[in-house]
DNA sequence: TTAGGGTTACAG
DNA sequence: CTGTAACCCTAA
């Protein structure tokens, strides 16, 4: 009787995310001990941490509606799912040779077999609602820098742009972006702003301080594990590049060896999974990069901000499918021993 | 400590 | 009444 049901506070949910971006789901415990978040996560359990993931991660495939789905892919577009937290990048003899090779040559054409991967229970086909979802994810990331940065009377916009452009992505002109982001936020109730400050609704106990607009303070994540160059097939949104002009390239060959190299670890049908990722993960930012074109444009704000990131995850999204089928291939011609090697991809 | 099955409370 | 989210219990 004595228990009327605690609902996950953004707050907390957040807090989760960014446990089990650093730690890795499983390690709960770990996530809870940790500094970082004990806080935030002050009233729950690991078992509560577990049951709130299992909840999210629960209906895989099946049971669910198209919403399910796509609120599955928020999560594990954001959660690794094995552990290749530390060591996914370690690889030296990648070093800097970034010789820069394109890969462009099959850009064009990969891009047109994208479809292969997406051929889960369910997907992004439907015209008629993906966007509303996809947006929501950016909005977790202001969520979770909000979160993380624990700032006492909430966090400035700068502090939240440079939050998410250091953990996440460089982009031209963000900023226009995030406004956009931040003022549908509070209009929606998901952010309070006061005096130009951005915290959660539920945060009332935030516990560090810091001077309003000084320096932002690193972000634990980013010195502990910040790998700039490296492209994190599986655990972050999308690595994106500043855009200047038509034929930049996203990802350096250092970055497209690197994920290449982890892929040859795995079996034909874990890279076909982890495609099928890549892809629907820099599709949804594709989606949300053109919803927030749209609405710049309706809003008279700076249209070619949200067009970069469109840009950008657009690029990223060919080089991702071109070095996923690339690896696909490979592993298929030289593992004989998986007699399963139908890892069809349907054009 | 964690994963998974089962149960209860709550919202639509 | 039904589905979902939070909570509980137990084996490993």
């Amino acid at each position: 009787m004595g228990a009327p049901k605690q609902k996950w506070t953004p707050e907390e949910e957040a807090a989760l995310r960014a446990g089990i971006a650093k730690h890795g789901p499983g390690k709960w415990k770990i996530i809870l001990r940790d500094p970082e978040f004990s806080h935030a996560l002050a009233s729950r359990s690991n078992v509560d941490l577990k049951d709130k993931y299992r909840n999210v991660k629960v209906m895989e495939n099946g049971g669910g509606s198209r919403e399910r789905a796509r609120l599955l892919m928020k999560w594990n577009q954001q959660i690794p799912k094995h552990d290749d937290y530390q060591k996914a990048s370690s690889d030296p003899k990648n070093d800097q040779m970034a010789s820069s090779t394109e890969i462009g040559s099959i850009k064009d054409e990969i891009i047109d077999a994208k479809p292969l991967a997406i051929s889960g229970p369910e997907k992004l086909a439907e015209n008629s609602s993906p966007l509303k979802n996809s947006i929501s994810r950016l909005e977790d990331l202001i969520l979770e820098a909000v979160a993380i940065l624990k700032e006492r009377n909430g966090s400035n916009k700068s502090a939240i742009a440079t939050y998410i452009e250091e953990k996440y992505c460089r982009v031209q002109k963000f900023n226009k972006v995030l406004s956009m982001k931040l003022n549908a936020l509070v209009s929606s109730g998901k952010l309070i702003k006061v005096n130009r400050k951005y915290r959660l609704p539920s945060s009332q106990a935030l516990l560090e301080e810091r001077k309003p607009d000084a320096p932002l303070p690193p972000c634990p994540i980013l010195l502990e594990e910040r790998k700039p160059g490296v492209l994190l097939l599986e655990g972050r949104p999308i690595e994106c590049k500043k855009i200047e002009e038509k034929d930049v390239k996203p990802l350096t060959k250092f970055q497209i060896d690197a994920e290449l190299q982890k892929m040859r670890n795995m079996t034909a049908e874990e890279v076909a999974a982890a495609a099928a990722k890549a892809v629907a993960e820099a599709e949804a930012a594709m989606a949300e990069a053109e919803a927030a074109a749209r609405e710049a444009e309706m809003a008279e704000a700076d249209a070619e901000a949200a067009q970069a990131f469109a840009e950008a995850a657009r690029l990223t999204l060919k080089n991702l499918t071109a070095s996923a089928v690339g690896v696909i291939s490979l592993s298929l011609s030289h593992t004989h021993t998986h007699t399963h090697s139908h890892t069809h991809m349907q054009t």
